[in-house]
DNA sequence: CCCAAATGCTTGATGTTGTCAAATACCTAC
DNA sequence: GTAGGTATTTGACAACATCAAGCATTTGGG
């Protein structure tokens, strides 16, 4: 599973299938919520919606209540991309695939174990 | 633990901290080599032991037996610094270093199995 | 009400990494 | 010795990252 060649074969960098991953379908998200989950700096957002939106995956919605923000809404297309990215995402990479299954979840409830700190400490 | 602005205050990106580690001081090792081990293509390493070597951290030592390949040594400033990124890159992150330590060991194992799996099929 | 400060996004400059193809120098085998 | 393989470099290009500066808009205090 080497998914940077497969996200490639999607024209997708790591960082475009991220923020693509980032986006419900059902909830825009302003451009500064995006780059604090990229945890990446705001300038650095608006070149990868540039490129998102060039490929018609994404639209930029100006927010009605406040002009400045501007929300990432999901097209069509990029929700059909999107459940690609999630499916190849969700794989696991050869090595851990190669574990056995107690470890694969002990791995899985101790890492969660660790998100939920970073939420606390972050 | 914010490695990255710790690596950057010692003015190294992540990939020269990551080259730098894996030079030992004892054994100069032929840039394929280090690239194997970066998984990244040869042309990217020449541009990163240039950039090494521009700050003294490193030599290129052409081999005696063969001429073409260029083995990089690590330099006594380089050895120096090297030392401070081993320290700096074997603390765990915050998330990490919150788990319990029955937690910390067992994902220690488990990766450590996962990485016999990568040298087994990689 | 109005201006100063803050906020959200964009732009521009600069540096590093990544990939690919082509060039070079060297080695090895036939 | 020549053809083909290997190690490194170079050049062209795209994507990220970071920082400072700019613009539009909003907000808060006088």
């Amino acid at each position: 599973m080497k998914v940077g060649g497969e996200l490639a074969r999607l024209g997708l960098s790591f960082a475009q299938a991220h923020a693509l991953r980032l986006l419900d379908p059902e909830e825009p998200l302003p451009m500064s919520a995006l780059a604090e989950r990229l945890f990446c700096d705001a300038s650095n957002v608006t070149g990868i919606a540039d490129r998102l939106e060039a490929r018609g995956l994404v639209r930029r919605q100006s927010s009605e209540g406040d002009r400045r923000v501007k929300a990432l809404t999901i097209t069509p297309a990029g929700t059909k991309l999107r459940k690609q990215v999630m499916e190849l995402m969700s794989q696991p990479p050869d090595a851990i695939a190669a574990l056995s299954e107690a470890d694969q979840r002990a791995l899985r409830d101790i890492l969660a174990r660790a998100v939920t700190h970073l939420h606390a400490a972050g």
